[in-house]
DNA sequence: AGCACGCCGACT
DNA sequence: GTCGGCGTGCTC
């Protein structure tokens, strides 16, 4: 038997499977989808099995047999092997990479090289001083002046020197007593000596709980004994010792969160429930949109559908953007569930991450909430999949492979044959263009569950206020109600679009702001660290007492950083007790959750933070939230620029007054005849949503145009440009006359970590050749290109072109 | 001659 | 990606 095998290299070369002999042991018990340890060239490596055959082409003397069979239970289905074959092409991705994001990270490969001891009295003192009486030592606790030595050993055969391959994270377990039968015990009990009172007191303990299996630590807990006294029991066989695994328990910080019972729905709720319930039972697949404003129990909707589904005996993926970002949800969904839910998100630790994965594996949960790769979650049996806040870009993946949670769900319920959930207040043009055009369900719910009014929006200039003389970052009016809020007890949120407006070092005299020496961008001013850093290249320097460029002791910070707010709020009203939410407050692990309970639980009057608040807040007090920036984002150089801007303020005037009391919303802009600002006041999307298409299809943009994304980066500026011309020229000669390609141009950041970046986008319609051309376009890439020093990445569907 | 370094191709 | 093989060129 042979068998073909990924394996775990990333590299153009080595992308496709590799024939192994399948030893005669292994023949019966593998399988498609085990992870094997294999010899590729002169080392070890992990490699996934994806199929099986009895001939191979390659010539018999030059197969080798899978050293090893990491798995008897496969980690992987037949349905991820063919997702991973269809990752690979609709991303250009590699397959091992397709294959490796779809497990947690404690089932990837750690190598590291062991020197094994063969001939010990060849050694020299240092080297065998570090061995000790070891025969396997990893070659990293050498100190780097013995590895000559060492090289020289392997060599003349005294030691070898080999990859090992571990797992990342141990599976964690746990020793449990097998507690033998009451006979037995009687038994042991004869034959302990009278001066063994411990003995005596554990084995009295044990005939209470004959036949019984305790975890052991249990068990000393209880009797008050120690493990020697355990274990004299255990040879005189009052028990039998075994490990099981067990899982981690994360911290999973439940918020007082209403959700555990099923609530009446509005009508329009119950017709979007019944609607995707029937394609559920059908076991049909459907996509659907559910276009609910803010406040409109979008959620509620996810939890009947899931309830239904769950009582046909299936499975349901909850995917949430970020699901650290909004522990609410998960609270209600654990709330409903139970123990039936598993969690996954990128606050756990790898083998958390792997314990919430094992339970679905096992088939012990059925519901999994989590952020993007949860869609990966190895259920066989999914009765729906849900996409909250579907217009997330964060449902992309940046790097490789670029897949987009959206198109996976779709494909998977495609497979399983259920319905896919996408569901937002502002959804994306793409989905609503193929909502609009039948090939998604449109579902609305157009009134808030709660018959609450939308929150009272206003608009305030801030042009005006300069004129005015007003500098501050708050426009008297906005001030004024957060005043009023502080005089009445009522909550506020504060909203600082940080993005293109952190705050940067300036020098009053020549107007420079202090660049990074490898990047083409400003240092943006951290305070805690009191030092400025490079968000692209990690570089960070002192702040400067004089201007670099002109030697000017005028510099001072400019922009509007959430610290520098804060302080702000200090000076205004010394009274109000605020609390700060961004990358800097929310680090540490659980500290999301510790500041939103502490906001709920009205330990503060004002909630400050960035993007990270927009989504998911909902809390009674709330009656006032303040948009401090509105239009940072709308001078983005990106197509999307609009739309993120209209999605971003809708959702942030959503999170006022979503209960009893009455909200207001106050969005301060240097742009408010902008039509995204504009609309956002009403969350009129669907006049937004005519504007932007109008845009879109007069651009040649998505929804009307499909784009393709190629970026090329050297460290010569020459280069880079002249390579991306070539391939621009190239491309235009294969691609059809439909198809336009833009640029190539210069990069918005031209330069990052002292490399040059260009870029081209393709537009396109209907390009079947598409991928194969960008194939070729690989390869030429790798015979010439890449030689020289250059990187090349093709990006489909980008969801940013900035 | 002896070895450091960089490039190239193979990996089943 | 990572390794060894092999060529170049430098030093003793």
């Amino acid at each position: 038997m042979i068998a073909e095998v990924i394996t775990d290299v990333s590299a153009h070369p080595v992308d496709r499977p590799f024939d192994y002999l399948v030893p005669q042991r292994m023949e019966t018990v593998i399988e498609r989808g085990a992870r094997v340890k294999v010899p590729f060239g002169n080392r070890k490596v992990l490699g996934f099995v994806t199929g099986f055959k009895e001939q191979s082409d390659i010539p018999v003397n030059k197969l080798r047999p899978i050293d090893e069979l990491l798995d008897l239970e496969p980690v992987l289905t037949g349905e991820m092997l063919d997702l991973a074959d269809w990752m690979k092409r609709e991303t250009l991705c590699f397959e091992i990479d397709a294959l490796q994001v779809m497990l947690p990270s404690a089932l990837r490969a750690k190598y590291e090289k062991v020197i094994h001891v063969l001939e010990p009295d060849r050694i020299g003192s240092e080297a065998a001083g570090i061995i000790g009486s070891r025969n396997a030592v990893a070659l990293k606790e050498f100190p780097e002046r013995l590895l000559p030595s060492l090289k020289r050993l392997s060599q003349e055969g005294a030691i070898s020197i080999e990859t090992g391959i571990r797992q990342r994270t141990s599976i964690k377990k746990e020793r449990v007593l097998h507690i033998a039968g009451p006979e037995n015990l009687a038994d042991v009990r004869e034959g302990i000596k009278k001066s063994a009172h411990r003995q005596a007191a554990l084995i009295d303990w044990m005939l209470a709980h004959a036949g019984e299996t305790i975890p052991t630590r249990d068990v000393m807990e209880l009797t008050g004994t120690t493990r020697a006294t355990v274990k004299a029991l255990l040879e005189k066989g009052a028990a039998a010792e075994t490990e099981v695994e067990v899982y981690r328990k994360p911290e999973v910080g439940l918020l007082d969160e209403a959700g555990g019972d099923p609530v009446m729905l509005t009508d329009e709720q119950a017709d979007a429930v019944s609607r995707i319930s029937r394609a559920a039972d059908e076991g049909r697949e459907e996509t659907f949109l559910l276009h609910g404003i803010t406040g409109s129990g979008k959620t509620e909707v996810y939890m009947q559908v899931i309830r239904r589904v769950l009582e046909q005996g299936k499975e349901a993926i909850v995917l949430v953007p970020e699901i650290s970002l909004t522990p609410q949800i998960t609270s209600r969904f654990k709330k409903r569930f139970g123990p039936l839910v598993a969690v996954m998100h990128s606050g756990l630790s790898a083998g958390e991450k792997y314990d919430e994965w094992r339970k679905v594996q096992r088939g012990e949960v059925k519901v999994v909430v989590g952020a993007r790769s949860a869609v990966f979650a190895p259920f066989r049996n999914l009765g729906a999949v849900i996409l909250d806040e579907e217009h997330e870009s964060s449902y992309k993946q940046e790097d490789s492979p670029r897949y987009h949670a959206r198109d996976v769900a779709i494909r998977r319920a495609e497979m399983h044959g259920c319905p896919v959930i996408l569901g937002s207040a502002t959804p994306s043009l793409e989905s609503f263009a193929r909502a609009h055009k039948g090939v998604y369900t449109l579902l609305t719910l157009s009134e808030r569950a709660k018959q609450q009014p939308l929150p009272e929006v206003r608009i305030v200039d801030m042009r005006e206020e300069l004129k005015n003389g007003n500098r501050s970052m708050f426009s008297v009016d906005l001030a004024e109600a957060i005043r009023d809020r502080l005089g009445k007890g009522e909550q506020t949120v504060l909203f600082l679009n940080r993005r293109g407006y952190s705050s940067f070092v300036l020098c009053r005299d020549c107007g420079t702001a202090v660049q990074c020496p490898n990047c083409d961008i400003s240092l943006t001013y951290h305070r805690a660290s009191e030092r400025l850093q490079c968000h692209y290249c990690g570089h960070e320097e002192p702040v400067p007492l004089i201007c670099p460029e002109c030697g000017s002791e005028h510099i001072r910070f400019f922009g509007t950083g959430t610290q520098k707010v804060q302080e702000e709020l200090h000076r205004l009203f010394p009274e109000a007790r605020v609390l700060r939410m961004d990358v800097d407050t929310t680090r540490q692990k659980g500290a999301h959750e510790k500041l939103l309970r502490q906001f709920g639980d009205g330990e503060a009057d004002i909630l400050l933070g960035t993007q990270m608040i927009a989504k998911g807040l909902d809390f009674p007090n709330i009656t006032l939230v303040g948009v401090l920036s509105a239009d940072t984002m709308l001078r983005l150089s990106d197509f999307r620029a609009a739309e993120k801007t209209f999605q971003l303020l809708t959702q942030v005037s959503g999170r006022a007054g979503r209960h009893e009391k009455e909200g207001q919303v106050y969005i301060q802009t240097y742009a408010p005849e902008h039509y995204a600002v504009e609309l956002s006041k009403e969350q009129a999307f669907e006049p937004f949503y005519a504007i932007e298409m109008a845009n879109r299809k007069r651009f040649s943009y998505p929804p009307f145009y499909y784009i393709t994304l190629i970026r090329f980066s050297h460290e010569d500026l020459m280069t880079v440009a002249d390579t991306a011309e070539k391939a621009v020229a190239w491309l235009a000669g294969k691609l059809g006359g439909d198809t336009v390609i833009i640029g190539p141009t210069a990069s918005e950041v031209a330069r990052v970590n002292n490399r040059y970046r260009y870029q081209c986008l393709i537009k396109y319609k209907k390009e079947p050749k598409l991928a194969g051309v960008l194939t070729d376009l690989v390869k030429i890439y790798r015979s010439s290109w890449m030689k020289e020093g250059l990187l090349m990445s093709i990006d489909m569907n980008p969801s940013s072109i900035s």
